[in-house]
DNA sequence: CTCCTCAAAGATAATCATTCTCCTTTAAGA
DNA sequence: TCTTAAAGGAGAATGATTATCTTTGAGGAG
């Protein structure tokens, strides 16, 4: 409990250190499972039965802004259509919501190569995508394809 | 409206053709930037003003279904946490929830090799990740790390 | 071509994650 | 210790998605 290290990180990224900030960290770091916001409340409601969700979200919002903890999966948790045509990987805009295609012969033949020679076991792959995170920085509407 | 192609691929897949499922198939090739289900929705509402989201919506799931769409994002709409540590990748059960870390080196440098080659023009990367969407078929609880 | 039947669609309520609002509390520097 | 802006609490609001339940219509049988 109250590990001195998530205290430290916090104070190092120059945030309010509180019994909330800490519980909501170490939850994350304890639990190697990917958690959801939901159940990391559940987790620490077992400590600290006061804890709202409503400052799970923030905390958990503020640590991946101070980079101590990632987000897997969606920006946005909104789904979005794709008509199926050749294997395309992703470009997401950080700044926005914007999404853009990237495909590429080659860097799908890099991945099949790398996953033909590197089995995962207990695991059959069905289908590869890139999420490519970063920040576009001129105004660019049309599909990207080296 | 009403594509000829698209009405043959409906009934390919041993579909009811319907004019619902047909404007839906064709909103989704028409537009190009990854319409959310919503969006969908109102497109085609000029047309056909009577088409009701819950019907887009499980439309949009046959069609995925049966292979015509493909959806971009989770599977689920929830987010979930992760420690920052080292970069790893993401294997997506697609039976269940599961998620599973993949972290290997070789393909990190693999990456990077290639994309400090290949640049992407008006886009700077700040993270890259893999989906690998596949089937575990083994109960396999450890984390993947070859 | 008409009729039948079951799958599909419509309308709308319910659910669930997430965000917002607004009031109260508290960390931490003076 | 005191002050104050930042943080947290409670719960309402929102927005996407799903479920329910009734009505409609696609498409095969005759």
């Amino acid at each position: 409990m109250s590990d001195y290290s998530s205290i430290e990180a916090l104070r190092s990224k120059g945030l309010k250190v509180t019994p909330q900030r800490i519980a909501v960290f170490e939850a994350v770091l304890k639990r190697k499972n990917h958690p959801t916001a939901i159940e990391i409340s559940e987790y620490i409601k077992k400590e600290h039965p006061h804890i709202s969700v409503g400052t799970v979200y923030k905390v958990l919002d503020l640590l991946v802004e101070k980079g101590l903890l990632k987000k897997v999966k969606s920006e946005k948790e909104v789904m979005r259509y794709d008509a199926f045509t050749s294997p395309h990987h992703h470009l997401y805009d950080s700044e926005s919501d914007r999404i853009m295609d990237f495909e590429d012969p080659e860097l799908d033949r890099i991945l099949r190569d790398y996953f033909s020679r590197k089995n995962i076991e207990g695991f059959r792959i069905k289908d590869i995508s890139l999420q490519i995170i970063g920040e576009f920085h001129q105004k660019n509407n049309k599909k990207i394809s080296v």
